[in-house]
RNA sequence: GCCCUGGUAGCUCAGCUGGAUAGAGCAACGGACUUCUAAUCCGUAGGUCACAGGUUCGAAUCCUGUCCAGGGCGCCA
């Protein structure tokens, strides 16, 4: 067993074991572990195994439950065994082993975590705008949900590399090209160049539905793009160019960060190639002028891979891209982060990958689309709110709020500390939902500063900052590496259990693709310590006890701020 | 028409790989700041887990059907 193996892991082996040296199993392969109980007073983990052998064993549950417990010799860091209801065992760990527990974390970096990613390489594909066109709050969740997986993933020790996969090839360009050259307006795109470039393909797509002549241009323009025309392709790079440059703006506030920025177009020059391929391979067959692949032997509609103009679409860029990721670098998995809708794409060029032969562990995590209380977002009905003004008003809102409580600090300190609040919040609010739930957009909820939010968090974590900063001032001698930690108190207790479980936490939402278990740990976390914080004394205690509960707050800070680091939300010191 | 989701407290949402009395925040009501940061804590109230069947020791959770809502289904990504 590895060096700071939870207690779940211990006790599950344990009585995995012990349940084969009493009974006669067989080969069977029921789960014979231990879960947390969902309630203190069953004590701390439960076995559910009675009741799952009683058909096989042709017993009563309480009766194989009573057998086990009078055969098997209780592990050294189990106080108490009993056995409750229907034929549930219960284990109530000692304290002793709880404090120690706790005391031995604190020098793993990990705070427990196995490293399971260690010489895995993981492609993380998420957030992916359009270029020319401004982030808006149907971006956020793509961002936010990948950058946590992204950091999750990390944190476990995968290599991970995160793909911004742009969108920066396509028809549109065509329209961007001789718009660009009609309706510029450069003072308007040195100071907004996103603004200016979506007004340039809003005024150009206007113009062409009703102008054919318009049309025709736009297309011919495309085609010279597309054969290599030195000055349409510098152009469209600065289209690029200009367009990462503001999104860097975005996820420099939101502290995100890619390894690599390649769009569709990095692709390109796969896509005959990955059309023979599906031909050789007798997938491919033409229909109606198209070529498509026909998935109805998968339970699938159709899929398109080459237009009836010839020109390729998303499936056969995401096929190319998809072997370009693996002959460069072999990754174990490529997850793509997207929203909702293109459930049935994803599942149709993953099918196509596999019959094609790249064999490559494809993840596709979708999420619910935000939405309006009114409507869903759409551009014509003007109700977009764009993601850099949602993070202006959470960090004006955070700054009254600090402002109120913190008159006293200096401006810059309030205004950086606002920034953490406020953004925080914001990620918080998104982290915190099921993914796959229907997401409605409200102020009031995106920007929530109490209760369950991130506020609290980063709120519990500065008191604790305090307190520690002066039992430091009030006792500069003391060295609290000497003083043991003990668990006495009741709601000592519930914290240690809580701060071991901190690796489960983690694993179970890198897992499953969801960072709001992160969060629902976290919560449960803060609020354990905040009534810890309540209800006894830290400075006040007598020695020893002091120190011990120092030692308490230390690992929970600890947890909180690495916890909150895996969902890219940032801690201060001074709330 | 077919496919994918969701429906849990007044509101917003957790819980869904089956476990014991279904949880939290907000809103409501009642308490706690001369005290380690009240963005907090303690308490009260609030539920036919959409509906109907089924599976089993046990179902909010799994299966089937119905209703309601959102999304997708040949040249947008």
């Amino acid at each position: 067993m590895r060096e700071f193996a939870t207690f779940e892991e211990r006790l599950s082996a344990w009585t995995t074991e012990a349940m084969k040296s009493v009974f006669d199993l067989g080969g069977c392969d029921v789960n014979l572990g231990v879960s947390p109980t969902n309630n203190d007073k069953f004590g701390d983990y439960q076995c559910n195994a009675a009741m799952v052998l009683t058909k096989q064993l042709g017993k009563a549950p309480r009766q194989i439950a009573q057998e086990f417990v009078d055969a098997a010799p209780l592990p050294d860091f189990v106080s108490k065994i009993d056995i409750a209801g229907p034929g549930f065992i219960n284990f109530h760990l000692s304290n002793d082993a709880l404090a120690a527990h706790i005391q031995a974390l604190e020098n793993d970096r990990y705070l427990g975590t196995e490293q399971v990613g260690e010489g895995k390489k993981v492609i993380i594909d998420y957030s992916s705008p359009n270029v020319a066109k401004s982030m808006h709050i149907g971006h956020i969740r793509s961002t936010v949900i990948g950058n946590a997986i992204d950091r999750l993933y990390r944190f476990l020790g995968y290599d991970v590399i995160a793909d911004n996969h742009l969108g920066d090839w396509g028809t549109q360009f065509g329209l961007m090209l001789v718009g660009y050259r009609e309706f510029v307006n450069e003072e308007a795109l040195a100071a907004s160049p996103v603004e200016e470039l979506e007004r340039i393909y809003v005024a150009s797509y206007n113009k062409s539905k009703e102008d054919p002549t318009w049309r025709d241009l736009a297309k011919a323009e495309l085609v010279k793009l597309q054969q290599g025309d030195a000055e349409n392709r510098a152009l469209w790079e600065k289209f690029i160019e200009l367009s990462i440059g503001e999104f860097n703006k975005i996820y420099d506030r939101l502290d995100v960060k890619f390894d690599l920025y390649r769009g569709e177009s990095f692709y390109n020059d796969r896509l005959p190639k990955m059309i023979r391929t599906l031909e050789e391979k007798g997938l491919a067959k033409e229909s109606d002028g198209a070529l498509i692949v026909d998935l109805e032997e998968d339970g699938m509609p159709i899929c398109i891979v080459r237009k009836s103009d010839g020109g390729f679409n998303y499936a056969t860029t995401d096929l190319a891209t998809v072997e370009s990721r693996i002959e460069e670098f072999d990754p174990d998995r490529i997850i793509y982060v997207t929203d909702e809708r293109q459930q049935l794409h994803f599942r149709q060029f993953f099918t196509i990958a596999e019959k094609i032969g790249l064999t490559a562990n494809l993840v596709h995590v979708w999420f619910g689309l935000m939405r309006l209380p009114e409507a869903t977002f759409s551009t014509r009905e003007g109700n977009v709110i764009k993601l850099a003004a949602l993070l202006d008003e959470a960090e004006s809102r955070a700054l009254e709020m600090v402002k109120s409580s913190s008159p006293d600090m200096p401006e810059e300190q309030q205004k950086d500390l606002a920034k953490a609040i406020g953004i925080g919040a914001i990620k918080y609010t998104d982290l915190s939902q099921n993914p796959q739930s229907l997401v409605t957009f409200t102020w009031e909820k995106a920007l929530n500063m109490e209760g369950n939010s991130a506020p609290y968090l980063q709120y519990a974590y500065a008191r604790i900052s305090s307190v520690y900063d002066k039992y430091h001032a009030q006792f500069p001698d003391s060295d609290l590496s000497k003083c043991s930690l003990k668990i006495e108190h009741e709601i000592e207790r519930r914290l240690a259990i809580k701060l071991s479980r901190f690796p489960a936490a983690v694993q179970a939402a890198a897992d499953n693709y969801r960072p709001n278990i992160m969060t629902d740990y976290l919560y449960d976390l803060a609020q354990i310590y905040s009534s810890f914080y309540q209800n006894v004394p830290f400075l006040k205690a007598e020695e020893g006890v002091r120190e011990s509960r120092i030692r308490l707050c230390r690992s929970t800070a600890r947890t909180l701020k690495q916890g909150l680091n895996l969902l890219g939300i940032e801690t201060r010191e001074r709330i």
